[in-house]
DNA sequence: TTTGTAATCAACCAATTAGTTGATCAACGA
DNA sequence: TCGTTGATCAACTAATTGGTTGATTACAAA
């Protein structure tokens, strides 16, 4: 199970596209906590942050342990960092060097291959 | 206009919440192309494709240039940027540090006020 | 055992989303 | 002007999501 598998960052993205959840992340950030302390600062109800939390668990960017009626979540850093590997395979493509030549790309694209950009992995 | 609003990072992250998506911008990151390129190695029509990728203009992940009847589609790396900079305010927070001691935070939340961690803000 | 608390499960509703098909718009080439 | 191509718009369907309320499980304290 690599942690950059497809369906593996489909789940923590949108697990990232929520702002509850992304407030819960941060919370998190500064140590662990159980259902009812994540939701208080929410105007929803404590089965909806359990929903969340569940979403976030699910995406393996939250973990939770046991202790006698609570369950504490704990973030999972390795998750995020993860995710940063992901993109940045993409922010670091040289930026302005295709914006001029995309006028020319698709002109030659069916005459002259090769100058095309080609896959360079 | 923040790159790092809460709404521009709801879109943000739920436009890389899918796999056609994601590809999408792994296509784009080696030069621009247009919607009927991008289509091309997925099995699904044309439309859907335009749809998904309104749906990354809308996150600013990408632009969008007008050239004759082709509206090639850009790769927009500042906005990748900023996801990666929100991640990393929360990955690089110490881990272990509060695993071991969850078990003591919630046991003493009630008596001890000022033990938990508090609001570094 | 009874009571109280933390959390989840189950069923349901309203709103959104991903996909389709069919029609339309815009720009080029003959 | 007419036909072709690239792309979007519009309307619709099926599936998913975020939220609710009410019931239930698990544990601890009395």
């Amino acid at each position: 199970m690599k942690s950059t598998d497809d369906a593996s960052l489909d789940s923590a993205f949108m697990a990232l596209a929520d702002p509850v959840r992304r407030l819960i992340i941060a919370r998190l950030s500064r140590g662990p906590a159980t259902v009812n302390e994540l939701a208080e600062p929410f105007a929803i109800t404590k089965q909806a942050v359990s929903k969340h939390i569940q979403v976030l668990e699910q995406a393996q960017l939250v973990t939770r342990t046991r202790d006698a009626q609570r369950r504490p979540v704990h973030l999972n850093p390795a998750r995020l960092e993860a995710l940063t590997a992901w993109i940045d395979q993409y922010r670091l493509v040289r930026e302005g060097q295709f914006r001029s030549l995309d006028a020319v790309l698709h002109q030659s694209s069916a005459a002259a291959s090769g100058t095309q950009a080609k896959d360079p992995s």
